[in-house]
DNA sequence: TATTGTTTCCGTATGGCCTACGGAAATGGG
DNA sequence: CCCATTTCCGTAGGCCATACGGAAACAATA
């Protein structure tokens, strides 16, 4: 299936839900069975153990002993679920850290990892049309004041911006990528690069890959942990790297 | 949907695919009507047009004129399909430059950012498990080579090799995500963010977000350019900034 | 030409998905 | 009791991947 997507119909009813705008009282009218807070926990439920693509609306009324369509009168449709979803995760993160910038935004990335650790399907919730709730404001908010710290000029603030974020999610998410392949197949990342080895009998070829077969007899490859390990030290590094960068280009 | 999932399956039988293992000429039988090579191409023609979501076996084999199972005698399922898809755009590439190690891992980075511009699905191609096929191992032979030419330790250059494909896919995925969107709803992303001006009406609270405040007013958000060019120049920045601090790492 | 072995083609069937529509059921006030 | 209002939800239509097995096409042989 291609990414999930969200981020479509009526803004104005999106935001107010996202804000949980609380409609006036209806002192009239059939109580209703479920409130749009256990849709969303439910759904969330569901996608925890068995990722986005098992979060069907049916499923997520199953869990929650209703009738598929009943959701129907809560939510406007899948799409808006998932961003409410998507807001509630983020506003997981604990935000509140001193210290300098480069600790700050370290802080950041590590929180919003985190999230993707608690939450694969993540992944699959494309950001860049992103829910305007208070989970990805006041993680907007917590990085640009970090980042205005810095001492970079306004508008270097915001490029660098986009720059973090976009490696902060895009390196959360290929972190979880592999677990979520895990579960989903039943096989790790270990075992399926394992079964692979028949790559490296049969099509590898020295002649045509030089860099790499050099590399390999230096023992770049001998690496003592896990694939998770490693992708977690990656992690860590590039945004090392990165801020490295930024930092330096400030002189 | 959740992000579409590749590398299952019989391991020999996919790499044979990909690599195109000539099976020994079989005189015998119904001649073919298709191919290998003209399934994928009809299946990247139709994602390229319609999105991943859209290519179904019963779309692709409705474009070649043949029954839905037809299909099914030439590729063992939709997985294979989409990593023979992913290992053939990534050929696109064409990485015979020269230069510095920077300018060979630029070289790279665009390239591969030309990729998903041209096939925007690629976003929705997980690349934890990647197709173990020419086109991916041609790109990373040509990265790892170039960083090894930097003057890092061995060990050094694989995990600058993680960090660089992690930012370089990330990127070029997010970066084609909005134009993703715009074809798959019709909705421009200037257009979508136009229409959630409510948002800064009716939801901005100033005090919450007081560093966002004093950047919009600082005059940190007046770009003449669009998202996509705002998005461009993040992925230049990030880049090089990026290999600022691999380079000043080495110190 | 008729037969046989081999390969490819593909119709059918199963069980899932989202959601438009409209009627039934519940609730509080008059 | 009646009625306005709100929620609940069954049905139905049109998508999807793919297991199964028989029909059809073809080359070699008799």
């Amino acid at each position: 299936m291609a990414a999930e997507r969200s981020g479509g119909g009526d803004p104005a009813r999106t935001l107010a839900l996202l804000w949980r705008t609380p409609a006036e009282p209806k002192p009239v009218g059939r109580k209703p069975k479920v409130s749009v807070d256990q849709i969303v926990t439910a759904a969330i439920a569901v996608a925890d153990r068995e990722g986005l693509g098992a979060m069907s609306m049916a499923r997520v009324a199953q869990e929650l002993g209703v009738g598929t369509m009943s959701l129907y009168t809560h939510v406007p449709g899948k799409g808006e679920l998932i961003d409410l979803m998507a807001d509630t995760v983020l506003q997981e993160r604990d935000l509140a850290a001193e210290g300098t910038w480069r600790e700050r935004v370290k802080h950041y990335a590590d929180r919003t990892r985190a999230v993707y650790q608690a939450h694969p399907w993540m992944r699959d919730v494309s950001m860049v049309r992103p829910p305007l709730g208070p989970g990805l404001m006041d993680g907007q908010e917590f990085v640009l004041a970090a980042l205005a710290d810095s001492g970079l000029e306004p508008r270097q603030v915001t490029v660098a911006h986009v720059a973090v974020e976009g490696f902060v999610h895009g390196a959360a998410a290929s972190e979880v990528d592999d677990q979520q392949l895990a579960a989903a197949t039943g096989e790790s990342g270990d075992s399926w690069w394992g079964a692979r080895q028949v790559f490296w009998d049969d099509y590898f070829d020295v002649e045509r890959y030089p860099a790499m077969t050099a590399l390999w007899n230096a023992g770049a490859y001998d690496t003592e942990g896990t694939l998770a390990d490693n992708m977690r030290s990656s992690f860590d590094y590039g945004l090392d790297k990165l801020l490295d960068g930024i930092e330096g280009g400030m002189r």
